[in-house]
Order: C-alpha cells, then sequence, then structure tokens
DNA sequence: CGGTGCTTTGAGCATGGTCAACTAAAGTGG
DNA sequence: CCACTTTAGTTGACCATGCTCAAAGCACCG
C-alpha cells in the first residue's frame, strides 16, 4: 500500500499533536485508524452521524454546506495537517456538512469517545485543541464579515493576493476550480470569469485557465 | 453595590464551568475579576491587547468588527452566561473586533495566562472549553452559509422566528435595534425597514417600533 | 472521437444598496 | 414639564452589482 505510514504522518503533522508528552503520542498513534479516499469521495455527507474527529495526512478536501435552497457554501479547504471535527465532538450530532477529497486523500480517525477520553488525560491536547479552535473561529468571522460586507471584486483580490502569498510566487495554477473558488466566496462561476477577465484587461494581472499570473500587486491591493 | 454576586454568578451561569469538581471551583473563584459597563461603553476595542476571556455574569453585549470599508458586520450577541475568548487564548493577539454592551453589564474577567493554567490543571475544564468552541463554529459556519445564500427577506424571516421561538411567545419585542438587527443580518436598516413593511401588508404579521406580533409563522417559514 | 463537466460570454433583470428628506422617539438640561 | 438636540426609523427615487438562463467553446478522459 502506498500510505503505510498515514499514522505516523497524523501525529508529526498536526500541530494539535506538537508538544505533547512521549506517553500520550504513543496512545494516540494506537487509537488512531487510517483511511483512504480517492479524488471525488465522501470523507463524509450531512446526514451523517458524526462520531470522529478526521485529520487530513495527506492531500485536501473541500467542505462545504448546501443551503435550504440549494446552493453550496464552502467553508473551508482542509490541506494537509488540518482536521475537521467540531461537530465530532458532542454527542448525538449529525454532520451538517459534506467533506469531499479533492484529490486522493489520506485521513487519520479518532473516534469521539477514544478522543474525549484523551482529551481528559492529555490537558495539553485538550489546551491545544482550544487554541486550534480559536483560531478556526477568528477566521470565519473574518470570512463572515468579509463575505457580507466586501464586493466580489474585492474578495476575489483578496483570495488572489493570499493565494499568491501563500504560494510565494506571483505566476501560479489557481487550487481550485473556479467553480469551487465561486462557491468560497459566495458568487457563482459567471462572475468569478468575468472579474478575472476585467482585471485582466485592467493589466493587474494574466489568465489562462487556471494559470494566474499578478502583474501588479499593488493595484490589486487596491480593489481589496 | 448592586452586584455583590458577580464572581459567583460566573461560576454558577455559566456552561464550560458547570461540572467542574469543587476544588477547581474554588480556584476559578479566586482568579476572575469582577468589572462593570454602562449600557453603550466598551467591553473592549479592536487593536485592545487581548489578554484576558470575558464572561458576561448579567447583561448583554454586542460582538461586531469594522470592514475596511468601514461598514459594520454583527458577529454575536453575548447573554448572560456567555463569553467571549477565542482571541484571547493566543499570545500577543490583538483584538479584531469591538463588543459593546447593550445594557448594564456585568463581566467577568480572567486573564490569559490564568486560564491557560486553569485549563492545564482541569482537562474537564478544557473539555468544556472545546465543546463550548465547536458549537461556536458550527453556528458561524451556518451563520456564514445563510448569509451568502439566503435572500434578506429569508434571513429576516428566519431571526424572527428564532427569536419568538427564543421568547416562546408570537409577541414580542425586538431584542435589538433594527439598525443593528441589520448589521447581524448583513444589509441595511432601510432594508430591513422596507421588509418588516411588506410582509405586515401580506399578513405575515404585525409591526410597531420593536414590537412584532407574527400572525402567520407557515407564512414566514415559506419565505426561508 | 464523443462524452461529461468546466468555463466563457451575452442579454436581461431582481435584489438590495445609496442618498436624501422627513418623521418619530428618546434623551438632556433649563 | 417643555423646548432642544440627537438618534432611530421610514419612505421614495435611483441605480449598481451581480444573479439567472441560455448558448457556445474547451479540455480532459475513457
Amino acid at each position: 500500500m502506498a500510505h503505510e505510514h498515514t499514522g505516523e504522518d497524523c501525529l508529526s503533522l498536526v500541530t494539535i499533536f506538537q508538544s505533547l508528552p512521549e506517553k500520550d503520542l504513543a496512545i494516540v498513534a494506537d487509537i488512531v485508524s487510517a483511511h483512504h479516499f480517492k479524488a471525488g469521495e465522501f470523507l463524509y455527507q450531512a446526514g451523517d452521524e458524526a462520531n470522529a474527529l478526521m485529520i487530513v495526512a495527506h492531500g485536501q478536501a473541500k467542505v462545504y454546506q448546501i443551503a435550504a435552497n440549494g446552493k453550496e457554501q464552502m467553508l473551508r479547504i482542509l490541506q494537509t495537517g488540518e482536521f475537521d471535527g467540531e461537530a465530532a465532538l458532542f454527542s448525538n450530532s449529525e454532520r451538517t456538512s459534506f467533506a469531499e477529497a479533492l484529490m486522493d486523500t489520506d485521513v487519520c480517525q479518532i473516534s469521539r469517545g477514544d478522543f474525549q477520553k484523551l482529551m481528559k488525560s492529555s490537558p495539553e491536547l485538550a489546551v491545544n485543541m482550544v487554541n486550534a479552535f480559536g483560531q478556526r473561529i477568528t477566521q470565519l468571522e473574518q470570512q463572515t464579515t468579509e463575505v457580507t460586507t466586501a464586493s466580489v471584486e474585492s474578495r476575489l483580490a483578496n483570495y488572489l493576493l493570499e493565494t499568491s502569498a501563500g504560494l510565494d510566487d506571483a505566476r501560479f495554477t489557481l487550487p481550485l476550480k473556479k467553480k469551487d473558488i465561486a462557491t468560497y466566496l459566495g458568487t457563482t462561476p459567471e462572475t468569478i470569469s468575468r472579474k478575472l477577465t476585467k482585471m485582466a484587461s485592467d493589466n493587474l494581472l494574466e489568465n489562462k485557465g487556471l494559470q494566474v499570473k499578478i502583474l501588479d500587486s499593488d493595484g490589486l491591493a487596491m480593489l481589496v
């Protein structure tokens, strides 16, 4: 099998397990179970029982909700080393979102029961979780604010700048399909397409397919 | 002073302190400090150092952000027994939001250092925190989804139904000024005003000032 | 090749934001 | 208790943003 080392990956990659004492790491290694998902498969779906914390050991997954009117809203992209769990931690809760692998993805799972036990026996882990959740809350608050107060153009400019900063290069391939970028930014693929065309005609960037080259990052920043 | 019992209130009211062993409660009681804020005063402001967890022992406060373009976005209303803390838990972070008392409000504070120590010595507390944050994340994800996918009319209908359900009465006084409802729903006071007028003319409700009486909750639910 | 899904482009239009003027309600101070 | 100031809410006219629907162009994959 391709990813025999998945269990170790979870321990070494994931920030919530960092700085844990040896004894705790040993316990964690014991209770994680590894799963592999092919691109397009669901890690979970709305309505599933939320009974496990899921850690992406390798790969990428999109987490999104479907609103009453059928529209998708992207909540986040789970990258290698990140985890999804908030809902998994209370008893009797159902998933309200979907998590879909964007590429072949390895996932480590810890059941709710095991994880709750683990937190009680390892204060360091619990504190790490609180910190991780705290950061997620701050980020979600910003996402909410941005999505309701800023124009699509502004949000897109911001997204491009953040993406290029993360990749450390003015020339890059968009990490998501435009369709997904659209639901992430709370808009439609058509609008994304139009705004990119406009930005290109304003000489802010070049765009061919998913290839983007930022020409004028100051100009983009002006739009934010 | 009117609220001598503030310290105890924090312990008894707040879910994160529930089901803690006696010894931990004693420690908590020791390290909380009580503050009083008059209506309109700020519990904290953007730019302040985020160095304490704040628990509302009695009263109500609104937490909101101001976007780059100057627009407000309401993030939440802190009710009696609720707390605000995510940002306070990492070192060297600044507040990114404002918290303003909506009425005379008693607040218990615990400093970051004390709280981190406390979590390490009390796994129960840390687990409670993780659960509380988890629920907050779920709620924020729903807020983000709703605000980007549903129409203002739908969001307002939903807000009214939730509010009346919480108060358990079809006839009630809006708990916020319409201005604040507007920023909470990510819209403007004008639009709130118009939509309420429309709903009234559709015989879904009666509305005079902040008094609302829901006449047709099924009809409202149809809008959601 | 012939799908299947993604993207682009166009035309039309609905939603809701802006600005401005006015009314209503809620302090404030003599 | 009444004028005065301030804040909140309402209403109208206008208009920009961005969504919808439809059609056509691409790209990747079996």
